[in-house]
DNA sequence: CTTGGTGTATCAGGTCACTGATACACTTGT
DNA sequence: ACAAGTGTATCAGTGACCTGATACACCAAG
């Protein structure tokens, strides 16, 4: 299991380490005891810095949802699955609140909003299959 | 027909005045014609600097918020409500892309989201309107 | 043309987040 | 003790963003 890393995207590398492993513990890819990727071996495989796979490292084991072990890999936390699903909402509401105070802002009829709203995510669920047939493997390089 | 600024503020100066006048135009509070005072009186005001007041406005014109009169005050553009539909929405996609990103990396059935989002929304208008009962003079909000 | 009003292009300074090079502390196995 | 694996504390460099001082271009009225 690994990351997909772009150090050219806005958001700073740290960032997609931090969120991609978030989503893929609360999507169950990822389970409690599984091994993290050693700071080194994440940071020559995508050409940057042990120091910046390990800043997000330490904000995962800060959020609770990986394990220092002193020496050792760190590993997974023990997130219970039942939590997963409200966990998961939890995660996606912030994103959701954002886009609703938009819209309401720009006085759009919430009709019209969540018409938007279907089509992104189907668009998404979409481009997310295509993408998953292309790449069952890591060492994509997208842009 | 003023702006509150905080220069202290997380929320650049800018951006304040950026989301203000957004908002004051949304709302009907300034309409079609409107003038906006002078970068030069604004800044004197809130002892800020009229650059930073004039790259408020310079967004709000490529924004299409307003107009800009060549040696005379800018104006609130005469933006037609139904013609605007179409604008405020792709003003919205953005966000909601992103958000149905994060749900089909989280794995969440679109229902689910779409439920979330509706929640959103209304908790959003109300809270809209709770603040156009009282002042329009709080803080700002994130991001 | 001059005066007093408008917005802004240009450049400089400060701040802060991100990144990275280095050296170090810890654990396990030999 | 040593070697090879783990994560990290410290410090420095880079770049983006925000702010601001100055000088300029434009318009309307006298």
């Amino acid at each position: 299991m690994d990351f997909h890393i772009q150090p050219s995207a806005p958001l700073p590398i740290y960032r997609q380490i931090v969120e991609q492993l978030r989503r893929h513990v609360a999507s169950g890819q990822w389970r409690a005891g599984d091994e993290l990727p050693s700071v080194r071996a994440l940071a020559m495989q995508h050409a940057i810095n042990p120091m910046t796979v390990s800043k997000a490292y330490s904000l995962l084991e800060a959020e609770g949802l990986v394990e220092r072990r002193r020496g050792q890999a760190m590993v997974v936390a023990d997130v219970k699955p039942t939590a997963r699903v409200s966990q998961r909402l939890t995660l996606l509401e912030p994103a959701l609140q954002a886009a609703a105070m938009q819209a309401t802002q720009l006085k759009l009829a919430p009709d019209a909003a969540l018409q938007l709203f279907e089509r992104c995510l189907r668009q998404a669920s979409a481009l997310a299959s295509k993408q998953a047939q292309a790449q069952p493997r890591q060492g994509e390089n997208n842009n």
